[in-house]
DNA sequence: CTACTTCTTGCGACCAGCTCGTGATTACGG
DNA sequence: CCGTAATCACGAGCTGGTCGCAAGAAGTAG
């Protein structure tokens, strides 16, 4: 309903599956693609749209846009919310999840089989397939939390 | 930096309490705010900023936000994301997280102890105090897991 | 009850982040 | 190299939310 339809395949593992999977499903090689999908796998964080824009200025935005869509549809990259602001776009399938602290914004990449244990947990009791990742955990980083907590006494 | 700074106290446990909470805090209990924590008290789900406008037709838009951020601030009410629309605004400390589908946006109401081991799992091994509840946690609910299974063969 | 101060509201303009419609362009199968 | 469907660039538009400011109400002191 709110997210286009996320592919249910294992994440390709390098660039050239990557553009062959792109192929495979019909997509075009285009350069905004290509170069999208190599800057992915050359930086393993997470940008937001308005960072890969400064990236590839002359991307359209809205080329941009629709190219991470189409290229989160095959399963090549995944976007993430943290925070308020815009989304952050990445590979898909690495293996970490963003933990964001709201005071600072500093990002923690936890493994995401830390989780494991809830998403079965979720899994057993609701039926449910929670996809950690999609938004960021939120709260305070161990700093934030500390400096708060001076300030209240 | 993203947040409006969250109290940290325990949330107020019925409608006086709150209002006398606004008010220690110096806040004024002005028409806009008694309605908005009355009908809070009174409903227990998540509304979108657009359903309380919808709820109160004679509160302006600004007023309506502006109202929320200092029901927030003061510990009673809490917003939290669906999906990638609009955030949902309800009574601080439900003692519930949303999980939500994202493909029926159905929303699953999950007793918040199922989160405590993932919690202190994090606060032990990064020091980082997860706020479950900001962010809701999305994936696909049973039927819409089904249903995509079958589509996939 | 009145006067006064300060917080709050309503209004309109504005902003970020993202999406859409359209005609021009380009990838790629043949 | 051609035809044609997929893609792009450009501009307008949308949603969700914020801001500045003048006018209006809550609380307080007298």
């Amino acid at each position: 309903m709110t997210t286009p339809g996320k592919s249910p395949v294992a994440p390709p593992s390098n660039l050239d599956e990557a553009l062959a999977r792109l192929r495979s499903l019909g997509g075009r090689i285009t350069r905004a693609r290509r170069e999208l999908i190599e800057f992915f796998y050359a930086h393993d964080t997470g940008y937001t749209a308005e960072e890969l824009a400064a990236q590839f200025p002359d991307v359209d935005d809205a080329t941009l846009y629709r190219a991470l869509a189409t290229l989160e549809q095959a399963g090549i990259v995944a976007h993430a919310h943290f925070g308020h602001g815009a989304a952050t776009y990445r590979r898909a399938g690495a293996g970490t999840i963003p933990v964001v602290c709201d005071v600072c914004a500093t990002v923690l990449h936890v493994p995401s089989e830390e989780l494991d244990d809830l998403r079965s947990r979720l899994h057993a009791a609701y039926g449910f397939s929670v996809d950690l990742g999609h938004f960021a955990l939120t709260g305070r980083c161990k700093r934030c939390a500390k400096a708060r907590e001076n300030k209240r006494r």
